[in-house]
DNA sequence: GGCCGCATGTAATCTGTTACATGATTCT
DNA sequence: AGAATCATGTAACAGATTACATGCGGCC
């Protein structure tokens, strides 16, 4: 019943590299070293990954790319966002994270970055919207916790961690919204150095 | 130059499959439904993919398994370690764990499921060296950030997240320990009910 | 001469996920 | 009669990881 398949399982830096397109074209080997200098704590990519989803978003339609020749060096495949490409990743950067650690930390992440490039109200609000979701996550898990008997303490213990976990996030998203300063009014920070 | 190709990347719960069978044989369906019932809140695990991985073990030659005929209904295979099932098993077992927080999460904790049910002693190191462990990994974060510019705010943040989490993770660890009862000498908990 | 940076890719392998397929028994 | 549980699997698909392959230019 679906159009395609369509699955985006998995944290994937694929809306990373849609993002940086959508600021501006780019070629291949550009965009994965801007993953690494701006987000490489974040994303762990190799070269030929990045290709490869380039590839990828190019099959779908997502990306158009088109051949640049330079004299010396071999040439560059200039890629650029596609209307349908610009639309999943608008789409994508107001979705909502969840609640999972690890989307946190590196989607919620990704997110927040473009958004402070975008929109700083946006991203004022994005933190606001992961704390809320943040907090009812936090009271899920209790509730699990108080429905999982004394018996299961591996289960009990997953979860206790999972609880702790998410505090420090919340903990985090607090200092989160101090470092980025939006809330004092001041300047935009400038986050390209 | 390897023997074949033995790629662990991943967090998978093979070992945890192979910790089961250690303890006594089984058949594929109860091994999937003790791990949900002992550790569903930490692997979700489709009863396919669980066998899906029982193939894998079996031609891998850590597993063997015979038909058992039933009267009624379908036949079980059951499934026991080989020589080198069970090494496998022991090898993983007193690995160390990393300080990825999922792996700590996940397989750690999955460890000392296992460690509890084996050797009571062996929890307690278990749970000591994971200490030590992810004190050295906060050490080290602490130094990449130090060593991280200001201007790049998302890796720092994305680090600063990690610090946090990983200080939860040692409040846990304490917790653990508590809980499991090992440090004040009373007698082994039981484990399964 | 050799290594590093620029710039591109292809291919193989492994794994997870989902869906599909089957068939008996037991409970309601 | 229909749903749930027991018990097994195959197949298709997507994606991550790694390895391999190429070629020029500049620097030491």
């Amino acid at each position: 019943m679906a159009t395609k398949s369509n699955y985006t399982s998995a944290l994937s830096p694929e809306y990373a590299l849609l993002g940086l397109l959508y600021q501006q074209p780019a070629h291949g080997y550009e965009l994965h070293q801007r993953l690494v200098t701006d987000l490489g704590q974040i994303w762990h990519i190799s070269l030929s990954q990045a290709y490869n989803i380039l590839n990828r978003l190019e099959t779908q339609g997502f990306i158009a790319g088109n051949l640049l020749e330079q004299n010396k060096l071999p040439s560059r495949r200039q890629f650029q966002l596609t209307d349908a490409g610009r639309e999943r990743f608008a789409t994508w950067l107001q979705a909502p994270t969840g609640c999972s650690v690890r989307a946190i930390r590196i989607e919620f992440t990704t997110r927040l970055y473009f958004a402070c490039l975008i929109d700083q109200e946006q991203a004022l609000n994005l933190i606001e919207s992961q704390i809320d979701e943040t907090q009812s996550g936090v009271k899920r898990l209790e509730k699990e916790l108080a429905n999982t008997p004394g018996e299961q303490i591996f289960n009990r213990l997953g979860l206790e961690l999972r609880v702790k976990q998410l505090a420090s996030i919340l903990d985090w998203l607090s200092a989160c919204k101090q470092v980025l300063g939006i809330e004092t009014g001041q300047a935009p920070i400038s986050v390209r150095n």
